[in-house]
DNA sequence: ACATAACGATAACATTTGTTATGAAATGAA
DNA sequence: TTCATTTCATAACAAATGTTATCGTTATGT
């Protein structure tokens, strides 16, 4: 009974979309797609609730089929946000997952949203269990490594004005469903400076 | 002959470096160990030679049995420092080795650095032959994950000063080994900043 | 050993970015 | 609707950071 709260089961439109996603990087059987499904949750986090609160350990990987969350950072009472998540990606603290530690950061909803849950020791089975999901495994991990690499590597090469200008192509869900002082903070600069940043966009 | 100019072996005092470290992560048996090593070569590197210019596609990763590489990123003449390398870390554009596409960044040796090279077909290989292998290879990525991901939150999220005084703390060897303007660029901000900083930090 | 280049601290000044405050428009709730 | 809240732009000023140049020291190559 230790998931009692999330034993609801996804639709089959949620499933699909799941299922989509995975069929990029694997391809399960009947069986191993049976393996994986028999161990989904699902979750509703209402606008403001939270995925997870700083101080917890994460202890699940969601794949968000509705809505938008945001991971931020409490300091002198301000927040900065660390990036954001929509539908057909997935939302967690990974390091916090993998390490079994603490989190140091919040997971909240912008937007009602709908999430399927996978626990860690059913993610760890799995792990064991099949050569398949060991290699979905490392292939996702493989996928969120360029992801965030390419964004370290962006925050130190590139001035804010061209972190905002890939912004606006590569991520335009952002710009539309995120309040721009959010948006600053996940760039690592004020609302003001941001500002300035689209005024003098605009001029050209 | 495909690998022609690297078909030196490694020494077994670097073959040890290697086992020891895999042996962090998975306890291979002696026919898996023997199938990884029988895809390794040397690599010697002078001070000042490169492991990779950027353009090229990065084909292989690399272990550090000696020495120290810095990845860069050059724009306007000018070199800002990504990342830097020691003895028991690997060498690698990951994003370009994993996605087969040009590197925007160039490693080059900053002493004589002796790496122990395997090639992507052999890693592709062990990874389809071998389910302690294909564990290796997400074990692997989850923790250049964390480990991306952990500077990457740093860079929002802490100043520069408290990225310093973290450097100072995590990574002394950055501090020993590595000049003060390379260090400066890594951090992204310019040597003049960093003095202002050590300044700072030194009065306390 | 010598000449040269690389390194790091510092100063003076320029530029960028942050801070605080204000107001107007958009959004949301009762 | 009405009222409060959020959001965004902007201005004035302060603080942080970058730029350029100089100087003495320390590595490096021949």
């Amino acid at each position: 009974m230790q998931h009692s709260e999330n034993t609801i089961l996804p639709s089959l439109e949620q499933l699909e979309m799941l299922r989509l996603f995975t069929e990029q990087l694997v391809k399960p059987n009947d069986e191993e797609w049976a393996e994986f499904t028999s161990c989904m949750y699902l979750k509703h986090i209402p606008k403001k609730g939270f995925f997870l609160r700083a101080g917890e350990v994460c202890t699940s990987v969601g794949f968000i089929t509705r809505g938008a969350m945001r991971f931020y950072h409490e300091k002198d009472g301000n927040e900065y946000s660390g990036n954001f998540s929509f539908e057909n990606n997935f939302v967690t603290d990974y390091d916090s997952f993998l390490t079994r530690k603490p989190s140091l950061y919040s997971f909240s909803a912008l937007e009602p949203t709908d999430i399927i849950v996978f626990h860690y020791d059913d993610v760890q089975s799995l792990y064991n269990r099949s050569k398949l999901w060991e290699r979905f495994g490392r292939l996702i991990a493989e996928h969120i490594f360029i992801e965030v690499q390419r964004r370290k590597n962006s925050l130190v090469f590139d001035s804010p004005e061209k972190q905002y200008l890939s912004l606006i192509k590569d991520r335009p869900k952002i710009l539309e469903r995120i309040p721009q002082h959010m948006i600053a903070t996940y760039l690592g600069i004020t609302p003001v400076h941001l500002s300035r940043i689209r005024r003098k966009v605009a001029g050209k």
